[in-house]
DNA sequence: CCTTGACTTTGAGCGCGCTCAAAGTTGTAC
DNA sequence: GTACAACTTTGAGCGCGCTCAAAGTCAAGG
């Protein structure tokens, strides 16, 4: 996370205006960087920078937003779960091609001797 | 997965100009539906287009270049492992937040008697 | 024959999330 | 005193991945 996507961030309203030093320079505070840290999660799983200033911005306001955010986080969640799912499935999916890469790089390193045994070569799939 | 899209992958190479009927519209055969199903499944995985496309050129100039191929897989597979990691973390951790939030909601629904009781209030994060 | 609608092309436009350029201020080291 | 580095601001620019607008072609239906 850069000192541009800092500010950034701050420009955008998913940080408050932060703590300076005498000298202008931003300094953040513990909660600031938990928050800050907090955000980063969401991002790195694909929260929308909307999504997270709506949430930064009920947050702001108090708990009377509770039930809203708890809702912004559980749909996040719901999404993350559909994520891992996806990620899961393409997984195995990798699993199965690679596997079937080393079959034909044993078939090239062997020179083709295959003609009597064309099972092996039938279980290659024809598509990259 | 729109016409608009499977033209802009043509468009950018990562789909060999397509069988065209009579009329001049694409048909996409069943192979082609197979590696457009391929290519769905890595860019919901976050795969680049410029990857997909160099994998799609090493595909189209034929076995030699299988190494290559699976090299990309096998990076591709690593990063899907880091994302569900990253995936799972954040799930946990809101998990841990929406209980906490239900435990705030709880806190207003009862009106806030919680002086002789603080360490319920103790347990809730400071931080939204 | 003529309309309708689904496709075709090319090139431009857009939303997202940064990322950087330019110019200015401040504190530190020599 | 003065160079330098590290921050500050504002606004612009960029890479990605689509997405769409405009104008054209073609086949089928009324």
């Amino acid at each position: 996370m850069t000192a541009h996507t800092l500010r950034y961030y701050e420009r955008v309203g998913l940080i408050q205006p932060v703590g300076r030093a005498r000298n202008g320079h931003r300094r953040y505070s513990d909660a600031d960087e938990a928050w800050i840290h907090f955000l980063h999660c969401m991002r790195a799983t694909s929260m929308p920078i909307r999504e997270m200033a709506r949430y930064a911005e009920l947050r702001e306001v108090g708990d009377a937003t509770s039930e809203e955010r708890r809702k912004i986080l559980e749909d996040h969640q719901a999404g993350i779960a559909a994520q891992i799912v996806e990620l899961q499935r393409a997984h195995a999916l990798l699993t199965h091609k690679i596997a079937n890469y080393k079959a034909i790089e044993q078939r090239i390193r062997i020179d083709r001797p295959a003609l009597h045994e064309p099972e092996v070569v039938r279980e290659l799939e024809p598509v990259g």
